[in-house]
DNA sequence: CTGTTAGCGCCTTCAA
DNA sequence: TTGAAGGCGCTAACAG
């Protein structure tokens, strides 16, 4: 692999020249301008990245943690961080904690070894470990937490209003004369889960409607497994619910399997909306109603922060935490329709 | 930000006992070893990576360079890779072309700069720089192509059977009764969206079916213009053809969309196949009957031999590219019932 | 076993 | 405007 040395030879300069040319740093006269790009080109030379962050400390580079590529609302979060990260020079990588608190762990400190300028975590759904997040922050990476947001570290955050979120979805349900409203939540070791739980507990008091804890429901993120939570309660007639709201899309799918499962028709049989796209709602046949979140611009948006932060330098710490709460929007579609038809 | 030396410094050992510990490269002896461990926790030491890559020049790092993290084909082939480069002690990052042929050619550089010891390559569907592919494995990175492999350039690469793939599609439509069926691609300039006509072709031949050029449209894998393409061609319920076989995720969406819009029902109008699941086929109704990639076993599979390479050293100029072909499954469900059918 | 030291490739003063 | 030289943090000889 050619290096800068090699170059100024070819070159018939110093290195110093080179480096110049390369980054612009100091005029450089024309002529030798010209030599040292034709150098470049000669020996398809490419700056080494590593040696250049010893030297500055800069690797203009962003990473972000998200609990499952496979959930099509991370790759939609990473596009917006990616396209703010790209805004200002930096590069944005991704990597994948499987939802597992070690691995998370792992890819942290990995994270941090690589020394990337700063972390956009999606916190795992199991106990995590809060300290590390505060250990890589004293030690001078700024962390913005997305979506879900850990309980008790101060720290910046972006995610969707989950709890008016879902009480819009809810509200909307009611708004079509259900009554009996079965809510699926993820693990409600997440601070989001929870407060989507709260949104759909307001919008049923709102209407003076009783919360009935055997119509909350909570799943593990994985859609068999939800769909098996589900069918069971879905069997009998009576006791059945007259809709169900889930708070996310891998919980909507298995929701939605369940329905096939136990050969319930929507909205006919049982109403249905959702937390989160699945990407093809629109073409279900019925179509999906869904609360939407936006997506991309929660990426954006903590990226945006982020890089705030690490122009800022080390003054963050004393800083307060900022907070970003975005609006979800309501997608109204055939699944939610109103009880009672038959068509 | 700590240093081994701070490290050092702490524990009362010079750098090289504590780099030791760290590496266990050497024994070092219970004592030492303990004042070492404990000056890294007080510290929050975390070993510079970028500093420990430029002196071994081995970072341990695998790149993932893919079209769209939002096609959700991708995001399953990374996490088979990133399965196979984890069980190496490597890691892997992933970076997003948009399919754009410029923001390729940066971020291919990107990763060399970073020194990534390999590439795992799926290429922009534009015209590829082959000769950058080409020159980043002269300078001792090797490359893997995924999915979408480029024409004329000997380089390593894994994908499904095409031809065969969607061959097996067709065959079963055709097995269904259908005789009209029409074909909606990606762009040609993929070899694997020509390896799938070519299957189709193959289809319509063995059956003593004429191949209609009217038949074979071409997207450009956003679904919105996929559906402008394909509505036009669907109004008319005599030219209308009698099934469709679409080659990729995205194309579907978009067929299935023109449905939607022109009021299709499937497969009572028409019927439908295609080739990758949209992660929720099972529950359209009807269920989509769907040609399916192994994607995480070709991203593993790939890993596999990029890792390979990079154990062989630069003695892979020389030998043979290696050519991985996996066999598709044929997901049998409702879109593709035969015609005529009217429940 | 442990300490010392020479670079890895690059950027950046500092002189010339 | 150009060149020379120090050092970023770490590993890997080599010496002790």
């Amino acid at each position: 692999m050619p290096t800068i040395k090699k170059v100024a030879e070819l070159a018939g300069v110093s290195v110093g020249t080179v480096s110049h040319v390369i980054n612009g740093s100091v005029p450089v006269s024309e002529p030798l301008r010209l030599k040292v790009r034709a150098a470049i080109r000669d020996l398809n030379y490419q700056p080494n990245h590593v040696a250049r962050s010893l030297k500055t400390s800069k690797t203009r580079t962003l990473g972000i943690l998200v609990p499952d590529l496979t959930i099509t609302f991370f790759p939609q979060v990473i596009r917006g961080a990616e396209d703010a990260a790209r805004e200002s020079g930096y590069s944005l990588i991704a990597v994948n904690s499987t939802d597992d608190g070690d691995r998370q762990k792992e890819l942290l400190s990995l994270l941090h070894s690589q020394r990337v300028e700063g972390i956009l975590l999606v916190v795992a759904s199991g106990p995590s470990p809060l300290a590390q997040i505060s250990r890589i922050m004293e030690a001078g990476i700024p962390v913005v937490c997305l979506d879900r947001i850990p309980d008790r570290v101060p720290v910046d955050s972006v995610s969707v209003e989950d709890a008016a979120a879902a009480k819009m979805g809810v509200d909307h349900l009611i708004a079509m004369g259900h009554r009996r409203i079965a809510i699926v939540t993820g693990p409600i070791s997440l601070k989001n889960e929870r407060r989507r739980l709260d949104g759909y507990k307001q919008a049923l008091e709102g209407a003076g409607l009783e919360v009935e804890d055997e119509l909350i429901w909570h799943g593990n993120l994985r859609p068999e497994d939800v769909a098996a939570v589900c069918a069971p309660r879905l069997r009998g007639p009576l006791s059945r619910p007259g809709a169900i709201f889930s708070t996310n899309g891998p919980t909507a799918l298995g929701v939605l399997r369940a329905f096939r499962d136990c050969g319930l028709r929507t909205p006919q049989d049982i109403a249905f909306a959702t937390f989160d796209e699945l990407t093809c709602d629109d073409l279900f046949t019925p179509s999906v109603t869904t609360v939407v979140q936006p997506a991309r611009d929660i990426g954006c948006c903590a990226a945006r922060i982020l890089l705030r932060r690490i122009e800022e330098g080390p003054a963050q710490n004393v800083s307060q935490p900022i907070t970003i709460r975005l609006q979800a929007a309501l997608k109204i579609r055939e699944s939610s329709g109103p009880p009672g038809v038959k068509p």
